[in-house]
DNA sequence: GCAGCGCTCATACTTTCGTATGAATTTGCA
DNA sequence: TGCAAATTCATACGAAAGTATGAGCGCTGC
């Protein structure tokens, strides 16, 4: 174990939370009152990349290996801009990640069983799978879902 | 997403982190010049546990969906007795949740269809599910696969 | 021995899934 | 504003999955 890519994963970990933070908290919820949380996650981030880039001068390190490292999930954005798949695709596979039937994903989403039907379709074709059980594997490995 | 959660990841990595080092650096390397480096980590522990304490005190989280969600799997043994799945039950959850269909299973072990479909048929049973990406999901949650 | 369990296989039926194809509507962006 | 992409809905059919039920075989422990 390289204590190295440790530290750089706690870095990464903290930014990682961070941004999510400010997506959910900013974008979702805008909870002013909670702000000072954010706060101390960008403190943690700062602290974290500069631990990083102290301990990193001679060696390079790769983000897959730290982020598999002991930290919370964090999507694969480049692979999913990569394949293409849609804002609405990406809820239809968490909801099949988690079991439900497509008409259960029908019910959750509003829709009707037939789109969720040509979403899967669409979804099958650019993970290049031909059913689901096999796309939420694929969609584990391209790390678009936990 | 549950921000409770997030926090909890970071906090609870950076703990993780700080055991790793705490292995590495006293029972590996025992370089007593790094060892401002150990206390930053376990700042930072400690600032996460913090965190994390005054975040949760509404909502309250399973430990295991935290601890797992990234470290290196462990089959939970336990699990598995309490549920009763037999060896070839467990064979067959596996390979569903690679994505292979049940033709695919029964072409992999030697035997027939329907034996495959039978022992599924036990599986959801002993798994209270009634898909097989029910299945595979809940063996995830369960800590039987990976 | 034999009862119990796991593994195997089978038939028959229902449900769900996946594919093919077409089309209307909405949305994001140049 | 206009076009491309995304989203939505639909019909129809074949493939796969799941349920119900029954039964034969081999191993193990009492």
């Amino acid at each position: 174990m390289n204590r190295n890519i440790i530290i750089y994963g706690v870095s990464l970990g903290a930014l990682l939370t961070f941004l999510k933070w400010i997506e959910y908290e900013f974008l979702v919820r805008a909870h002013a009152s909670d702000i000072y949380m954010g706060l101390l996650a960008l403190l943690f981030t700062v602290l974290g990349l500069w631990m990083g880039r102290k301990l990193t001068r001679k060696e390079t390190i790769t983000v897959e290996k730290v982020v598999y490292a002991g930290m919370p999930f964090q999507k694969n954005e480049q692979a999913l801009s990569e394949l293409g798949l849609s804002r609405r695709e990406c809820e239809v596979l968490e909801l099949m990640a988690e079991g439900l039937s497509n008409q259960e994903i029908a019910d959750r989403l509003f829709v009707s069983l037939h789109t969720i039907k040509t979403h899967g379709a669409n979804l099958f074709l650019k993970l290049q799978v031909s059913r689901r059980t096999q796309a939420v594997s694929r969609a584990k490995e391209l790390r678009l879902i936990p």
